[in-house]
DNA sequence: GGTTTCATTTTTGTATGCAAGATGTGACGT
DNA sequence: ACGTCACATCTTGCATACAAAAATGAAACC
């Protein structure tokens, strides 16, 4: 076991909430979650302050902590946000890309092109994940990789959502389109 | 007082550390802080913790707390990011902004064209923050907006360091009027 | 002389205790 | 019945105590 048990607790409880085993607004009782993961009061208020910066949860000063709870506003804001980051990321990409990565790139897109055809909802997440990875690292800029990341990764379940709802891989991939 | 101990530290650690108070690389020692601002580790940690958030310290599990040594591509990426952060946030603010609040703008920015000429620092400093936060704002977007904050922020004292550098007032106002 | 190993010491991480603020309940008054 | 105020309880925030890991230093060995 690497961290510690702090941050064990801040990433089992990122990913409770965001499985929506916490409902946004409810209550996180330290003493609860201390019981429930077998440690005291101490990593779990440490853990939970890792989680406000994130911004998956809010504490307000001795009132508690509770799951943040995203407005439709806030939520388009995120979406807005993350597009904007995304699309600066691919600029910068596209003007630093060796052309190996570049070929790369393309040929992991157009793999994607087939998947969207099958229907393969996971195998397409994870490719997409893939890209998105590669051009993030592309920027070759981790300041904005890292917080496009962050954002990306609060905004899962709620990407999830929207990709069910609708035939999302399709035009996930004319967008991707554009870009490459 | 509205704030808990450990958020008034982090304030205050903060400033105490863009002021050059502590070196790059040196070592926070938990209980030597303690002492200084008269409370215990406890809030000591959790400052820390906050303060590791948003990229000013880094704190290597077990191994302590060390002020952010930010190297020339990191210091370079940061500018970056703020840049695009910063060219996003006037984008979406010229989208959506009312003709009256783009007079304001206006005027305020031919302001600091005066301001450039008189060499007035100071003023020019603090009419240029009004501008940025109005620009902020006007994103429409506070997840943007907070992000770009916080760089900026983060980058206040190297900011500095490249103002008093050169006659940078002037440069600052061409690039504004680009914006604008 | 340099290196490795082991013991000491220092420092971080976690648990627990205690005080202060927040929350909830019920009596009391209008 | 409704609102208010006092009180009891619960929760958070801070301090202290303890445990474990890492840094330090010294002695033995090559």
């Amino acid at each position: 076991m690497s961290g510690t048990a702090a941050d064990k607790l801040a990433q089992d409880l990122a990913e409770a909430i965001l499985a929506g085993e916490f409902a946004p607004g409810s209550r996180l009782d330290e003493q609860l979650l201390a019981q429930r993961y077998s440690v005291s009061r101490t990593p779990v208020r440490e853990a939970l302050r890792q989680l406000a910066a994130t911004g998956l949860i809010e504490v307000r000063p001795r009132r508690g902590a509770i799951v943040a709870e995203v407005t439709p506003k806030q939520l388009e804001d995120l979406f807005v946000a993350m597009g904007e980051l995304e699309a600066t990321c691919a600029r910068l990409a596209a003007l630093s890309m060796s052309t190996t990565k570049r070929r790369k790139l393309q040929a992991l897109h157009e793999r994607m092109g087939e998947l969207a055809k099958t229907d393969d909802a996971m195998a397409f997440a994870d490719a997409n994940d893939s890209l998105h990875e590669m051009i993030y690292e592309g920027s070759h800029n981790s300041v904005i990789a890292d917080m496009t990341l962050q954002l990306r990764r609060r905004l899962a379940p709620f990407r999830r959502a929207q990709f069910h709802l609708e035939g999302r891989p399709p035009r996930s991939h004319a967008e991707h389109d554009v870009v490459v």
